[in-house]
DNA sequence: ATGTCGTGGACGCCACGA
C-alpha cells in the first residue's frame, strides 16, 4: 500500500495541482489537512475523476480533514472521544478503515504561544489523541495515523533551534505529548528528503524560506506495530512552482 | 525568517490565522 499525507492549506486552491499529484504518485491512500471546506463543498466529482473515494471532515474556514482512498473506506469516524474543544470541538481528525489498514488524518491546534490558551489546548488534544489511539490498538488493528502535527520532534527537526527559544512547535511539553503517542505503540517513519540533509515537510511562505530550505519536520507518519514500512520520502518537488502549500506531502511505501 | 498565503466580510481593503 502506497500512503501519503499532505497539509494542502485549502484542498480548494490546491485541487489543480493535487489531481495531477494523483496521477503521477498514485497513491492508494491520501490523509489530507487543511482543507478548509465544508463537506458540501468538496470537490467530489474531481475526486472521483480520479480515482478516489473521499471522506471529509471540515466546516469551512479553518481547519478540515479528509481521507481520499482507492482501496475502499470503511467505519468513518470524525473526531474522537473526548476530543477537546477551542471551545467546541473542531474539525481536526477523520479516521476510516482503509484496505485492513486503520488511518488517521490529523491536524494537530498550533499552539501559537506557549503562554496562550491555544497552547494548553494544543497539549490537551494531543493527550486526548493518544487515549483515542491506544483504544484503537487495543482492538487489535495496524494503525498509521499521520498529518500535521505541529511539533518538531527533535531539534534537528528545525532550521535553527535558537531561533525557536521560547517558541512553539519545540518545546518540552510539546514533544513529550509525542513520546507519549509513540509510547502507546507507534513508529516514528522518518522520511527521506530528496535533497539535502533535513527531512522537513514545511516552510514558511515568507522569506524564501523554502529555497534557503529553512524548514521544519511537523508532519508526521506513526504506524503502529505490525504495519511494515518499505520506504519514505518528502516529494519536495510539489512545494516547488506556482501556487504550492506551504507543506510537502510524505509519501510512504507500506507492507 | 516575519519578505506570503488563504479565508470571509465587506470590498477593491482589512482582520485574522498560520
Amino acid at each position: 500500500m502506497r500512503l501519503a499525507t499532505w497539509n494542502v492549506n485549502s484542498l480548494k486552491m490546491r485541487l489543480p495541482r493535487l489531481v495531477p499529484w494523483l496521477a503521477d504518485k498514485q497513491p492508494d491512500v491520501l490523509l489530507l489537512q487543511e482543507t478548509k471546506l465544508a463537506d458540501a463543498a468538496i470537490p467530489t466529482a474531481e475526486i472521483k475523476e480520479a480515482g478516489y473515494e473521499v471522506a471529509t471532515h471540515g466546516d469551512g474556514r479553518w481547519n478540515g480533514v479528509a481521507i481520499l482512498s482507492r482501496i475502499g473506506i470503511e467505519d468513518v469516524v470524525r473526531g474522537f472521544a473526548a476530543e477537546p474543544g477551542f471551545p467546541d470541538p473542531e474539525t481536526r481528525a477523520i479516521s476510516a478503515t482503509c484496505g485492513g489498514l486503520r488511518v488517521w488524518s490529523v491536524y494537530v491546534p498550533n499552539g501559537r504561544e506557549p503562554d496562550s490558551p491555544h497552547y494548553a489546548y494544543k497539549l490537551s488534544w494531543l493527550a486526548a489523541l493518544r487515549d483515542a489511539l491506544a483504544a484503537d490498538l487495543a482492538m487489535g488493528q495496524p494503525v498509521v495515523v499521520a498529518g500535521d502535527f505541529n511539533v518538531a520532534p527533535t531539534d534537528a527537526d528545525v532550521w535553527d533551534p535558537k531561533a525557536f527559544a521560547g517558541s512553539t512547535h519545540v518545546t518540552a511539553p510539546e514533544r513529550e505529548a509525542l513520546a507519549r503517542i509513540l509510547a502507546a505503540g507507534f513508529t516514528d517513519v522518518v522520511p527521506t528528503p530528496m535533497k539535502g540533509p533535513h527531512p522537513f515537510t514545511y516552510w514558511d511562505y515568507r522569506a524564501g524560506m523554502f529555497h534557503q530550505n529553512m524548514g521544519m519536520r511537523i508532519d508526521l507518519v506513526y504506524a503502529s506495530a505490525g504495519v511494515t514500512v518499505r520506504s519514505a520520502y518528502i516529494d519536495r518537488e510539489a512545494r516547488k512552482g506556482k501556487g504550492p502549500s506551504d507543506h510537502a506531502p510524505v509519501v510512504v511505501e507500506l507492507t
